[in-house]
DNA sequence: AGGTGTGAAGGATTTCACAGCC
DNA sequence: GGCTGTGAAATCCTTCACACCT
């Protein structure tokens, strides 16, 4: 299991390495950082400590030094972080610092905010395609990109293959997902962003993180409940269910 | 520290308890138990093991067992859990047996995604009041709700108030954002879903749970970009960046 | 055999605390 | 004085492994 055969010397500057073993919840908040330094930017700001950068998310200065230090060496002792470097660099490294052409499986209510939504082109993703199986939606425009519309799934794999697209979303009904999320990863998709309720299993070499809109309530009505816990336990555990 | 002067009795049921310091990642996974476990019912199955359970999901099965200890006794030694009674207890911890009215600032693109997502009514989630600030916008009516309408800003405290809605969306542009949820959280709200891209500071006593969609392409381009990780972090620091 | 519940072990992540630099 | 980078400690979470049940 260990394909490593890393070079055995004992010491040296392979550089701060371990690159590769980086913390999952570091790299998730490594987006924070980015968009909260674009925010300062924006607000005219050139410099930040990590006691500020920390505080406007709720995250220990400590947290966000351990968390940059993984990637290498980006401040300024007594200074601070210089904001639009750092910028910069992270998105180098979070591989925002090109385009991405996404793909969009599913033209519904869900799909056609996504072709709106602003968001995307200032992070670098654009919809570059969009399929769905519904004969009225196939050839409608694509707001985002004029000129291209809403192609039958029969063409997702050509397309995705000439564009050479990489990242799929899917915004399809939960029990069209999984073929959804198999045809896309058939056409040579590496990753997918999947908006529907299911659990998908991946088919081959893809990479699949799912948003469920309804989960995210979820796990706000189980915090913001006034009964405590200890009764909605005890409540089921009575109550002869 | 140590502020539970729980009886001394070094035996017996004073039932599991704890309750109250879950671990996060369990109560976000029983979501997703209970969406699995929501599956396999309507797919017609009655029972089943920890082990099959997790691998739908990508857990192991200890970890599934953990899970659900923490919330009490549900399985059956031998057999493994009844769904249909897992799924009434899991719904009563994540205080979904009922239904939660929420408010939903924002009827743009999102906005009007949200309110014809066919998934919150199913798991109790009723959106039952929609404000917007642009004129053009109030007034249309709600799909999911006949008989009600997109209201003004100005109303949002009261209609809040009357409905005793304790559950907030937002899904405004960033730079309104903050606004919204002071302006929820002073009408009574105690959660709020907030899709805007900007880290929110909650003002009193609100818990903030936030899902940034260009963050969830970003996580993704992160891991499937082809060049390592350490060419990113080397181009950074080389390229006069 | 098959499967849960759970203490104990192991790993991973976060926080502490401080040396070192501006 | 202010602030980063980082080992070491502390905490949190996951996995192991097994008693116990059916």
């Amino acid at each position: 299991m260990d394909s490593s055969p890393v070079s055995e010397h004992p010491d040296e500057q392979v550089v701060p390495i371990g690159f590769d073993d980086v913390p999952g919840p570091a790299v998730r908040r490594l987006s924070l950082y980015l968009r909260q330094l674009e925010n300062c930017l924006a607000g005219g700001q050139t410099t930040i400590s990590s006691r500020d950068l920390g505080a406007a998310l709720g995250v220990t200065d400590a947290q966000v030094r351990k968390d940059l230090a993984y990637f290498g060496q980006f401040g300024h002792r007594g200074v601070g972080y210089k904001i639009d470097r750092l910028i910069t660099r992270i998105r180098k490294i979070l591989a925002t610092d090109r385009i991405w052409d996404v793909a969009l499986v599913g033209a519904g209510h869900l799909g056609t905010a996504l072709m709106a939504y602003r968001g995307f082109a200032p992070k670098g993703f654009r919809i570059a395609a969009v399929f769905d199986v519904d004969p009225a939606k196939i050839g409608q425009p694509i707001p985002s990109l004029s000129g291209r519309v809403v192609q039958p799934m029969a063409e997702l794999a050509d397309t995705i293959r000439r564009l050479d697209i990489k990242i799929g979303i899917i915004a399809v009904p939960a029990d069209a997902a999984q073929a959804a999320a198999d045809q896309l990863t058939e056409a040579g998709i590496l990753g997918i962003l999947n908006f529907a309720p299911v659990a998908l299993v991946p088919k081959g070499k893809v990479l699949i993180n799912s948003v469920d809109l309804a989960v995210q309530l979820e796990q706000l009505s189980y915090r913001v409940c006034p009964e405590p816990l200890s009764e909605r336990i005890a409540a089921a555990d009575v109550a002869g269910v």
